[in-house]
DNA sequence: AACGAAATCCAAAGCGGTTTGGATGGCCGA
DNA sequence: TCGGCCATCCAAACCGCTTTGGATTTCGTT
């Protein structure tokens, strides 16, 4: 070959100021060798680590499952498409912000995203103070102008599926949601009590639960409440898997989903846990939260290729879906009791 | 300060030519300004880059659920434990081996994990090539000896479960597996098959079933096989999800699981799908794959640590829960039919 | 009191790229 | 024929750390 370390740089990065032939040969040496430039000098050369950050505490939480999978699925494809890596912290919860100091001081990362902001979230403000480009999957009460981020319409989702159990003349609704600390939760008990509030009705504690979302959660919660006086007639549940836990609560106490009680669930379109079909079985509000992960990412890396733009964001609504879980409610006569 | 960088960078990594007095200073003078050695410099000075990579299909196999992403989680704790990342690749099937050549060719991980191996597994070999240590999370036939690897016995924890079914009576024994071109399904159902054949019985290709475990797949087949002629008395299932699905299934068909139909289910302890209380829900076979993970990671780094050790493994034996799932197969007189 | 070993610390040379500031040569118009 | 302008290519500086090989100081010994 005999070119210069310039020569081939500039050759396998694109720049213009190489000949066609010179890049072509540049190009076949390479291929041959099977060389590549070594990514950390790369890296050190360019003060660019491209790479995103994910911390995610230890802690069994909600986001430690799969709709997290999903969404980092989306992100990495478009990461690797764009030539940056993807970089995992599993850290100890009290360690969450210590993973963020190392990330920006060791330079780890270009930017990274914030899972599951809660009600009182603070991350933004130390990511800040670290000039460390984010993005949030899901919002920041409070902070929606001045950081970037994409979410679901959670208030709007679950407002219009009470409607729609409303609708279907439900009005002992329950109400099994996730951990109302989590901002996603807290809107989505809003849409439902909103929803209640616009038919003149106020919800009742005693069918309302929030917790991880297990499949147990689903199934306890269904049986305590069919059996207590006063059931529901229908279920409003934040998550699949806890839905299909509600549909075996339901069919313990003898009775048939979407016949005797009605269930709506949030779909986060999981690939394990496909609810299509001619008629799904849930009934549901749905919104592809690895969707979501391809356009969290797209946001952060136009943030970082540009750092002076302002924050964008993205809103998203879900999808309200017909299923079989969902009917009229039940004249008191036929309503089968345990 | 007024200390050498050779000073500074061998103080805070701990080296012994440097006293205790200046090493404290050091720490302190670090700790107030915030600073940490650059990650990308350090790397390209050591020649190590601190990171373990996973690369991940992008196509919607088994995988690409929540399995994996416990895995994931157990083996990122002991990353980050001992100082390294996590580096996460999701690509398209047909790039997977050049995603394994770039991070040889650019250094961009010290080692890898072999994710789903199959029973035409041909990954290690490339790994072999590239030079990149690796381990296994389950087993390549044939090249047992050869690699590091670990995985959970599954032959004999499905001939264990299929045993225990044929002890309470059952013979018509459905088993409803994983993709069995996977080196893991292929091994449940060599187990299921020999437990048959220990007392004379040969399998039912019509109560056998192979594809993605989800949770539909569970349930369509279970009914399926229940209102043909010869329903089986039993499922053997290979994933929780799909035993859900299962149970819906049975529940579907007017009959009771644990009463008229037994399930016994592969557990892989997954957070959000706990079964266990006084008497799980399903009688299982149990395995954390977090723990696989963890180890796994251990294994890996030891063998950067020390690249000359021979191949290690780990061999590790399922529980085998009782549950409510499970019973005597009933009389016949009392079977119920659909 | 002189000497060698041990304890500390430092200057400089990599690590493997990217990027800057020129050098070189071919081709054009005057 | 010659100066000027591109089009190409190159030498060297730099990125921020680790590590090598020495220099300097301290201290126990004889």
């Amino acid at each position: 070959m005999n070119l210069s370390q310039t020569t081939v740089s500039r050759a396998l990065n694109g720049y213009p100021e190489v000949s066609a032939e010179t890049r072509r040969r540049v190009a076949e040496m390479a291929d041959k060798l099977g060389y590549a430039p070594n990514s950390q000098a790369r890296r050190l050369a360019t003060g660019r680590s491209m790479a995103i950050g994910h911390v995610i505490p230890r802690s069994i939480h909600e986001m430690m499952n799969p709709i997290f999978l999903e969404f980092i699925a989306g992100a990495g494809e478009t990461y690797s498409r764009h030539g940056y890596d993807m970089m995992l912290s599993v850290v100890d919860d009290a360690h969450e912000e210590d993973a963020y100091r190392q990330i920006a001081s060791r330079k780890k990362a270009d930017g990274v995203i914030i899972h599951g902001p809660a009600n009182d979230e603070r991350r933004h403000l130390l990511l800040k103070k670290l000039n460390l480009p984010f993005v949030v999957h899901g919002r920041i009460p409070g902070a929606e102008s001045e950081t970037s981020w994409i979410d679901m319409n959670n208030r709007r989702a679950f407002e219009r599926a009470t409607n729609l159990l409303l609708d279907l003349g439900h009005t002992r609704i329950a109400l099994l949601n996730g951990l109302e600390h989590m901002d996603f939760a807290h809107r989505r008990r809003r849409g439902f009590e909103d929803a209640l509030a616009g038919r003149g009705l106020s919800p009742d504690p005693a069918l309302m639960r929030s917790a991880d979302m297990t499949e147990p959660y689903g199934c306890e919660n269904a049986v305590a409440m069919l059996k207590g006086d006063d059931p529901p007639t229908a279920f409003l549940v934040s998550s699949m898997i806890s839905a299909i836990g509600v549909a075996r609560g339901i069919g313990q106490c003898g009775l048939k989903a979407g016949k005797d009680v009605s269930i709506i669930t949030h779909d986060d379109a999981l690939s394990f846990l496909p609810n299509c079909g001619e008629v799904p079985i849930f009934t549901c509000t749905r919104s592809s939260v690895r969707y979501a992960g391809e356009k969290a990412a797209e946001l952060l890396l136009a943030m970082i290729a540009d750092p002076d733009a302002k924050p964008a964001s993205l809103h998203m609504d879900a999808e309200l879906i017909i299923g079989q879980s969902t009917g009229p409610v039940p004249s008191p006569q036929n309503q089968a009791r345990p």
